[in-house]
DNA sequence: ACAATATTTCAATTATAGTTGAAATGCTAT
DNA sequence: ATAGCATTTCAACTATAATTGAAATATTGT
């Protein structure tokens, strides 16, 4: 125990940071305390690989869409406008990411969002409304 | 008023599309009604940035840091372990997208999170821990 | 004015993601 | 089996994002 603290303190004094960040970082264990509350690098990459899905505004659109109803690719296609093969590459990227999927039904292929996607998204419009009601964007 | 549903059936006979989702997009006003649902394209676009800033697990790992307490460069820098301008890149991607906020302090510029980058981190903690804890993901 | 430290900027390179059009697959009805 | 429609796959290409090392800027103490 007495040796973690003179390690932090280490940590600290051979850095030369500023005495407010010094203070507030000796008390949570130095550099090695801070480490200690992360999470694993896993859950990081975990996390990329849901906003990597979100961070095209075509595939925000169909997840919006989706919102509403399960809808075969043909609608979604005339709502979004574009390529077939375009847009099932962003459908694919969405199926992956866990945000949506598929059943075939015939000729076609339905398309619904999944639970934790929809959760998502509603928790992400509240935050929205939110941030711009209040006036904190804008 | 019944120009439009006029529209809508027409949209959705030109389709040729299951009748399950025929009937509930009918319902909705067709192609049209679904549309007028959505947010405008810029909406997806700001939600898009705001994502894109969250993209990559360096920085999601900055974040998780100054959730615990606002720190200098050179502290991050012992945290993640990476080249200066890397760093600096990164840091700079996260102020663009308003996450976090660096303030001179002499020789050191101070960082911390913003108000709306912690309750999004927040939100999202809690998140991730619903759908761990009930056997939503694995 | 000068040296030392912290941080950013820049230009060149590398890596990753998105788009396109053609070809392939899968289902349905004839 | 064949034709028609819905959707996906593939390979070539284009666009965007990340990394690197060197140089620039800013602040402090001498």
């Amino acid at each position: 125990m007495s040796g973690q603290v003179r390690t932090a303190r280490k940590d600290i004094e051979s850095l030369s940071i500023p005495k407010e960040v010094a203070e507030s970082l000796f008390s949570c264990g130095g550099v090695e305390g801070l480490v200690d509350q992360l999470p694993p690098d896993g859950v990081f990459e975990q996390m990329r690989d849901w906003y990597q899905a979100c961070v095209d505004p075509v595939r925000l659109k169909i997840l919006s869409l989706l919102m509403v109803q399960p809808l075969c690719v043909c609608v979604i296609k005339a709502v979004v406008r574009m390529a077939d093969s375009r847009l099932s590459y962003h459908l694919n990227i969405l199926k992956k990411a866990g945000m949506i999927e598929g059943e075939q039904q015939g000729q076609w292929i339905i398309y619904h969002i999944t639970d934790e996607a929809r959760m998502f998204l509603e928790q992400e419009r509240n935050r929205f409304l939110r941030s711009n009601s209040s006036g904190i964007v804008k």
